[in-house]
DNA sequence: GTAATTGCTCTAGTCACTAGAGGTTCAAGT
DNA sequence: ACTTGAACCTCTAGTGACTAGAGCAATTAC
């Protein structure tokens, strides 16, 4: 039996997030104790952990809650599963080639300016044209 | 003078965005028509193009409204600018390196799973069990 | 027994917009 | 001049995933 507060540490959850979660249905609503606190079961743990962990990688709420529906039929295909892992994968990458873009972008864009004052900063020149860049964004 | 439809067109910000720039100050309150339309002058064209590149560099509107005081002022340092530009860009590369972690993570679990249900699905365990994990996240 | 800590609910705020309701003005065609 | 339909107006509320704070109650340690 946990309180809010030590499965909060245990899962590396915060105490308002865990109460979210648990107003949005993401996790079950718990006993509560005689002055109506919450106590929490040992799979309120695993649960969380599963939970944070998925945040953790960057996966929605909606994603989370598609999981959670899977695990808990342990003879149900799981190639769902799979999907929205590999859908969630494919959005990270997606991502990760525009960060890298803008990345070159911006490093080009402060690496030209010489100038001492904004008059002729090229950093904001830049900024306020487009047709300079050598990508799209 | 162009209404806030062509302004939206030229610049490729959408209308409702427009009027919630204007709202938190971000670009001033156009003179209106006699039927109190909003009617904008060149000079609030050139100020988007500069808000909207900046905005898909990722920079924040506070980093923004920073710029703006700057450009407003050809004769100061342009120090300040660069700052915030350099600071974006650690930002954005730290970001990058964690997606990168992520998505690696992410193929490993995708990868190591050959169960057809969700009772073996290493997808799901690996999703509950963050010490299966090379690299903190 | 008392004090400190932790817990409770509820409301509102964050960021950067987006959506919708319900009404008004403008520009083009007849 | 008149009509139609697109574009415009304001205002409120919603998005995602929390976070902050007020004001109070329960628990725990000493």
């Amino acid at each position: 039996m946990f309180s809010i507060g030590q499965l909060s540490s245990q899962a590396q959850v915060k105490v308002p997030t865990i109460r979210y979660y648990e107003d949005i249905g993401l996790i079950d609503p718990p006993h509560r104790s005689e002055g109506n606190q919450r106590r929490y079961e040992p799979d309120a743990l695993s649960r969380l952990t599963f939970i944070r962990h998925a945040r953790d990688l960057g996966l929605s709420i909606d994603a989370i809650k598609d999981l959670i529906v899977l695990n808990a039929n342990p003879d149900m295909p799981c190639k769902e599963a799979h999907v929205i892992a590999n859908q969630h994968l494919k959005d990270l990458q997606r991502k990760i080639t525009q960060l890298q873009q803008l990345s070159v972008e911006l490093t080009r864009i402060t690496q030209n300016c010489n100038s001492d004052t904004v008059g002729h900063c090229k950093v904001l020149e830049a900024l306020g044209d487009h047709s300079s860049c050598k990508t799209d964004h």
